[in-house]
RNA sequence: GGCAGCGUAGCUCAGUGGUAGAGCAGGGGAAUCAUAAUCCCUUGGUCGGGGGUUCAAAUCCCUCCGCUGCUACCA
């Protein structure tokens, strides 16, 4: 596979301040399943997430917990990597802005873009409240009869002037519109995109890219007063993985990337800041930038306040690793809003899950093990049911694939199931039990085309239940060598004889715990 | 306020000019291999209100009502 097509995507890095919770997850959960779909069908992949480590809230959290803030990241950031083993994530590197590599990164691109005339020494002057540590628009203020002016939070603003650089942001407008123009599937989903046009459209401002008011970030190249805007330090991490500013290597290899995956929140500072940082400096932009949705718990807003914030931790032990992971990518179409409810984690776990997949598998092999002698069955001639079925589960890839491509993770699984609706549909037809007395190697024969069916069903849920599918596949006497999409096809099919192991349940059922 | 989007069966949503759809929930039945799972049939909507264009409108236009997003320097 080497030298063959590449594949880079990335999550957000996360702000060490905030506790991991479920958004966290969906993102980082989004980005794995296509790297380890990609991985399977051929792609030589690098799939980064990492933490944001920077910031004035980092600097002040770290004084309140009296310790430096190298410490107090290397504790914190923490939680963001232990994450990666809660939720199985498969990413290839984990890159922390303190880094020495990140550093030196940051502090090139600046140069760079300082050479290039498109960062220049003004100074920024604004509504500025101490309370606060917050600038305010004019707009967002109210002036109290003697002429104070008035944050919406209460607090009293003064107007500060600090130096500052500036990036020229303003010059990048029509550039930005043409790129947009040129590359439709920038920003996704296109509701979106409509809205970062209109943004850059409605007219862009210079950019302050540096202050002065706190210590914790990258230093200035050459002027040590002042420390870099944390999204100029944060989005370089993207290339900063890839080796920058070595530009042979990694970087040559995966850059641009192909998917920079973020919360909606976060869209224009990839879709507007981050594509003309980088065209600015001579480097190519990413291919794609998706924004999904956030995520309400039982119809709530998530909040610290109302105490609703749900750990990855809990779902995985209430409902289980992979439930939960298909869970979160089958409820909502990507890209859209969705509720956390139990009630739907149930319906999900329970109908789709134990009884149309899990049921599916266990009806069909308990049928072989305990009919066939606990081997793949010898196939006969396949009649037209048989390669309807076999049909349907073979033109599954070329579907999901495109689905995949626009990161439509519902129809992925909405086609899926679709095929094991179908084989549910065709035990109940073909009935092997009734076959078991009257034509024996007839039912070897329909179970073949089930145990063939759920093979190709097992390889294409890899990537959002990997350890469920590898236990089906391992039900299947196939191997790990044997699990790519290379595979699916009548090429890879289970060859008859093949001893397999007892079968054993793998999507158990939801049971209420009884009110204490 | 401006710009954009949404409002379709009890719930979640698909459907963008040609006889109203899916999943789940509800009702009835079949089957008994399987995690009492599966399969079949079925109830249910004047497609937010009103007006207009058209042979024909959920789909196009106007208007009203309701909801949502965006409207830059905390990330």
């Amino acid at each position: 596979m080497a030298g063959s097509k590449t594949y880079y995507l990335t999550t957000p890095i996360y702000y060490v301040n905030d506790v991991p919770h479920i958004g966290h997850a969906y993102t980082t959960l989004a980005c794995d399943v296509l790297a380890r779909f990609k991985r399977l069908d051929g792609f030589d992949v690098k799939f980064l997430t990492g933490t944001d480590e920077h910031g004035q809230k980092v600097e002040k959290s770290a004084q309140a917990a009296g310790i430096a803030p190298q410490a107090f990241t290397d504790k914190v950031s923490q939680n963001f990597r232990d994450l990666v083993g809660v939720m199985n994530y498969s990413n290839d590197d984990f890159i922390r802005t303190t880094e020495p590599r990140h550093v030196a990164s940051v502090q090139a691109l600046w140069t760079k873009l300082l050479d290039a005339g498109e960062i220049y020494l003004g100074s920024y002057a604004g509504w500025y409240s101490v309370r606060d540590e917050a600038f305010y628009g004019e707009d967002e203020l109210t002036t109290t009869p003697t002429g104070k002016k008035i944050a919406p939070t209460g607090a009293e603003c003064e107007w500060v002037e600090e130096p500052s650089y500036f990036f020229r942001l303003s010059a990048w407008q029509e550039r930005l519109l043409e790129f947009y123009d040129k590359n439709p599937d920038f920003i996704l989903p296109p509701g979106k995109r409509n809205e970062v046009i209109s943004f850059v459209k409605s007219g862009l401002k210079d950019l302050s890219v540096s202050r002065t008011t706190f210590k914790w970030g990258i230093p200035v190249p050459g002027d040590d007063a002042h420390i870099m805007y944390v999204w100029l330090d944060a989005l370089t991490n993207y290339i900063t993985a890839v080796g920058y500013p070595d530009t042979t290597g990694e970087y040559a290899e995966y850059w641009p990337a192909d998917l920079h995956m973020v919360g909606k929140d976060i869209l224009r500072f990839h879709a507007v800041y981050w594509p003309a940082f980088l065209m600015a400096a001579g480097l190519q932009p990413p291919k794609r930038v998706f924004a999904h949705g956030w995520w309400t718990i039982e119809g709530q807003k998530m909040s610290k306040s109302l105490g609703n914030v749900i750990a990855p931790e809990q779902l995985v032990t209430t409902y289980g690793l992979d439930q939960t992971r298909y869970f979160l990518l089958r409820e909502v179409p990507f890209g859209n809003d969705g509720d956390f409810s139990h009630a739907a984690m149930v319906q999900r776990i329970n109908g789709n899950l134990a009884n149309d997949y899990g049921n599916l598998v266990q009806r069909v092999l308990s049928m072989i093990n305990k009919n066939c002698g606990a081997q793949v069955p010898q196939p006969g001639p396949f009649t037209e049911a048989d390669n309807r079925l076999l049909g349907a589960a073979h033109a599954l890839l070329p579907v999901v694939r495109a689905e995949i491509d626009v990161q439509a993770f519902h129809k992925v699984l909405d086609a899926i199931w679709a095929v094991v609706g179908d084989a549910n549909r065709y035990v109940d037809e073909q009935a092997p039990w009734a076959l078991k007395k009257t034509d024996p190697p007839r039912m070897g024969t329909v179970l073949y085309v089930l145990a063939e069916t759920i093979r190709h069903l097992a390889i294409l849920t890899q990537p959002v239940m990997p350890a469920a599918s590898a236990k089906i596949l391992d039900q299947l006497g196939q191997g790990e060598k044997v699990r790519g999409f290379g595979n699916l096809g009548p090429a890879g099919a289970l060859t008859g004889g093949t001893p397999l192991p007892a079968p054993q349940g793998v999507f158990p059922r939801f049971v209420e715990e009884p009110k204490a």
